[in-house]
DNA sequence: CCTATATTCAACACATCGGTTGATCAAGGG
DNA sequence: CCCTTGATCAACCGATGTGTTGAATATAGG
């Protein structure tokens, strides 16, 4: 999946959050209602939904419809994008400390 | 590697500014001053100088001593930490999705 | 020693974020 | 039809983030 930079914003903004965070692990067990999200926090439900709002933003989640609940969806592949782009600095670097360490022997 | 809530948090909030971004993605290439690292930019060197402090905070990159220089290095294990966690979630979605693939078919 | 260069600190402005409370909207169930 | 439940909107508040300018610090080098 191609993102630009604000979908990048975006999602990493979601992600620097531990509330928003922990709402991920759930969800990647299955989806959940703003109330069943809002449970483990001690915090209102506005602020909750609010914090769904932000991940859906950020591509992060869908939202589908069920009677007046309004049920969270993890995208993998919003997630996936993410991990694409950090892997591609990671091995970059990766590569060129190896090249290093060889050129260092070949040196002895 | 093994990171906590706060390490997440501050390194997560660091990808999410494109000049700290492009700065990884330089730094990818090779270590970097904070000069060099300015450079690309239409802001002064004393908000690079901030941006750096964060990515440091953050755990992505180290800094060095040379001569007045400060150059920066990233660090590709912190950015696997965060694809860890990423994939995790990801992963677990991805299987439960083929779980409900597969009951779907038995259905047929 | 003196000066230029590299970097950082301090104080400020402004926007955004994450929480609250109170009101409102929408769908279901008796 | 009313009332409850699920969810959201709006206004507000304090904290944090990102930029600026101006001053300070530290090392290099003539």
């Amino acid at each position: 999946m191609m993102v630009d930079d604000d979908q990048l914003d975006r999602a990493f903004a979601a992600l620097a959050d531990p509330v928003r965070r922990a709402m991920i692990a759930r969800l990647s067990r299955g989806p959940a209602t703003v109330n069943e999200l809002a449970d483990p926090f001690p915090i209102t439900k506005q602020a909750v939904s609010r914090h769904i709002q932000v991940l859906e933003a950020a591509g992060l989640i869908t939202r589908t419809r069920d009677g007046q609940r309004r049920p969270c969806h993890l995208v993998p592949a919003a997630l996936e994008a993410l991990t694409s782009w950090i892997d591609e600095y990671r091995l970059e670097t990766e590569r060129r400390f190896r090249r290093m360490e060889a050129l260092l022997d070949k040196e002895q």
